[in-house]
DNA sequence: AGCTAATGTAGGCAGTGTCAACATGATTTA
DNA sequence: TAAATCATGTTGACACTGCCTACATTAGCT
């Protein structure tokens, strides 16, 4: 099945595995149709089969992204085993900043200008399922008494910036480069967030 | 002199110019050499006597873009009146944030990965001049009692993605889009200041 | 006035995204 | 089973891009 048939038979997964590939290797700008169809070794207009152009499969590989972002928060929120706000936020945080420095492809693409300056329906779902689940949290916290006095939306701008900006540094800005290289990734991460949400334990 | 002369007599700074307007408008992605000559009417290899290639022309803005970024929050920490460093910190991060919102098409440039990958020697040295601004006021604000057992790359990290990821959400992104826009922008950005460095009089 | 270097032009090349016309084969249907 | 249909892949083309080389024009210097 893998030879040399004339249809491939999992084009649009092999696609996407390999644009995240080359995301990963060479950043997003270096990718295109092209040289994704030439190393799946398919045809060069093999790929609009699937993709009516670029901007779509940026954004599948954007929404998919996004569902995987929401599960890696949701599901560590579920294993951090606590009813406390305080303490399901920070573990939120800390699996999406673990999520997003752990597949920088898939969260360069939710954050590509191209893909945010006109989603599709599906990739607009996609993110406001996220922004949902991550708001309830946010909004349970401050019920808490976390930062009380100021403004829901400022307050989840907040909370999303910080994990979002430091994966951002670190993966793909010089300021980044030079902050990051001296702390062991899951320490960062435990250090960052709990700036942004104390646990419960170590505050108040 | 603006008249069709064979020499444009300033196509350099022409370049520049044209550059961040089509990136304010159409986003950094849209930008092409060719465009840019179009626009400005001259042939479409001329920029190539002033930007050895397209890397060359992002990185100059770039750089503009980090010195302004610098002069900006440097300004912003003079004009606050206090010595005290986390007035002056919490000024430097407004001036910072406020410079970003109100010149998307640098700011956009300073964090492109084409930019980030490889850095021309003027480039990193820009950056070097803006973190270090930065990272010996928070060093002070450290001393004087900010998170003090908290490693201060992890600081620096913080209270940088803070206006950084800030800016990318709002100017750039699906997530920002739908937060950001209720509340005025410099009230946003006192706001969203103030939980990374509370002024001394409202803390503690 | 003449030389040189800087600046701008013209044309070409390889690479890209996208489209239309065609080829192949899987799936449905009579 | 045979035929028809549709999804999938190929080929070739077009316009666009970055970038290069050869040439044209002019500014600035001696």
């Amino acid at each position: 099945m893998t030879l040399t048939t004339y249809h491939h038979g999992n084009l649009s997964e092999a696609i996407l595995i390999k644009a995240a590939e080359i995301i990963d290797e060479q950043g997003i700008e270096a990718l295109s149709l092209r040289a994704i169809a030439r190393e799946i070794g398919v045809s060069h207009s093999a790929p609009n089969r699937h993709f009516a152009n670029k901007k779509a499969l940026l954004q599948a590989l954007a929404a998919k992204g996004w569902q995987e972002a929401r599960d890696a928060t949701l599901i560590a929120a579920d294993q951090c085993g606590s009813d406390n706000p305080h303490s399901r936020l920070n573990a939120m945080g800390r699996g999406y900043l673990r999520w997003a420095l752990n597949n920088r492809a898939l969260f360069r693409a939710i954050y590509h200008p191209d893909v945010s300056r006109q989603a599709s329906a599906r990739l607009r779902t996609a993110v406001e399922k996220f922004a949902d689940s991550v708001q309830r949290e946010i909004k349970a916290t401050q019920l808490d008494g976390r930062h009380a006095n100021v403004p829901l939306p400022v307050l989840t701008l907040f909370t999303n910036a910080v994990p979002t900006g430091a994966a951002m540094l670190i993966l793909d800005s010089i300021l980044g480069q030079t902050m990051s290289t001296e702390i062991e990734q899951e320490e960062l991460i435990a250090n960052i967030i709990d700036l942004i949400v104390p646990l419960p334990s170590s505050s108040t």
